[in-house]
DNA sequence: CAGATAACCTGCGTGC
DNA sequence: TGCACGCAGGTTATCT
């Protein structure tokens, strides 16, 4: 579910809410994530202080005292929160808790993801760089080596459709289904257009749109659709500020004229046909 | 290689 | 009320 604006809104949290404590204990639930959760990852981690949170496309890091790193991926449906030692569970059902990590200050992190898309490993942060799912990443869509000309590179005569490539993570990593829609909107380009036809002025559009739609997104901190939660079992505000995402039929900010939905590479995508070309 | 599709898993809304 | 079905913010293995 969440993409990038939702994780960097959980590290910005995370960020002020958890580092300098130490995990002190906690426990692994039974059943596995996409990727299977060691046996003795709290042993691991047990004793170690959190030193920093960071991000990297749809991937937290949350970076431990001897050189250790927690990497974290949400999935579909996964969320992090921080509960303070008397706090309920959000309302998130506690048979989806695959992990909960202890606090020296009583509070705990949960890990909670119902359809157990999500990925929770544990490694040394100099071998970062060598995990397979990090190094196919593309740039950062909010760093500088994402631009026009990387785009129109990227573009040039592929078939895909736009949407499509937007969401591909080696691409650009961080996109999901609900900003590339977003983001296209704003670009006045449909999302069933093929890459390589897009022209470069529509390109540039494009490049512009993305940061814009991601960081409003971030100040938003990120989009609840169904029920997505931040650290601290709230929703995200942007939700009320998406213009086409889930909202066939509806009239076009721009136009009026009601919203169309398509299949696009196996998912939902939303867009004004009169705005869009 | 690029592109399309199925699959992973659970919950929820819809329509009969 | 119950049930079958479709669909959900992601990624990846496997086809053509």
């Amino acid at each position: 579910m969440p993409e990038l604006p939702e994780v960097e809104s959980l590290r910005s949290l995370l960020d002020n809410s958890v580092v300098g404590r130490t995990i002190v204990g906690g426990r692994i639930g039974k059943k596995p994530l996409r990727r299977h959760v060691t046996r003795d990852f709290i042993a691991d981690v047990k004793g170690h202080r959190i030193e920093r949170i960071a991000r990297r496309a749809k991937y937290l890091l949350i970076e431990l005292s001897g050189g250790l790193v927690i990497v974290a991926h949400l999935g579909m449906s996964g969320s992090l929160t921080h509960r303070d030692g008397n706090a309920g569970s959000f309302g998130l059902d506690p048979a989806h808790d695959h992990a909960e990590f202890a606090l020296d200050d009583g509070s705990r992190l949960v890990f909670n993801d119902p359809r157990r898309f999500g990925i929770l490993r544990l490694m040394a942060r100099e071998r970062l760089s060598t995990l397979k799912e990090l190094e196919a990443l593309g740039p950062e869509p909010l760093g500088a080596e994402f631009s026009a000309d990387y785009l129109a590179g990227k573009a040039h005569g592929r078939k895909v459709a736009v949407k499509n490539l937007l969401m591909d993570q080696r691409i650009v990593a961080g996109i999901g289904n609900i900003y590339a829609s977003e983001i296209l909107f704003r670009a006045g380009v449909r999302p069933t257009r093929r890459s390589g036809r897009v022209t470069r002025a529509e390109i540039e559009r494009i490049a512009r749109a993305v940061p814009a739609v991601l960081g409003e997104a971030i100040e938003g901190r990120g989009t609840t659709f169904r029920n997505y939660l931040d650290s601290r079992g709230e929703p995200g505000r942007f939700a009320s500020k998406l213009l086409v995402y889930d909202r066939e039929g509806e009239p076009c900010v721009q136009c009026s004229t009601p919203l169309r939905k398509v299949v696009v590479g196996q998912r939902a995508s939303f867009y004004c046909a009169k705005c869009q070309r």
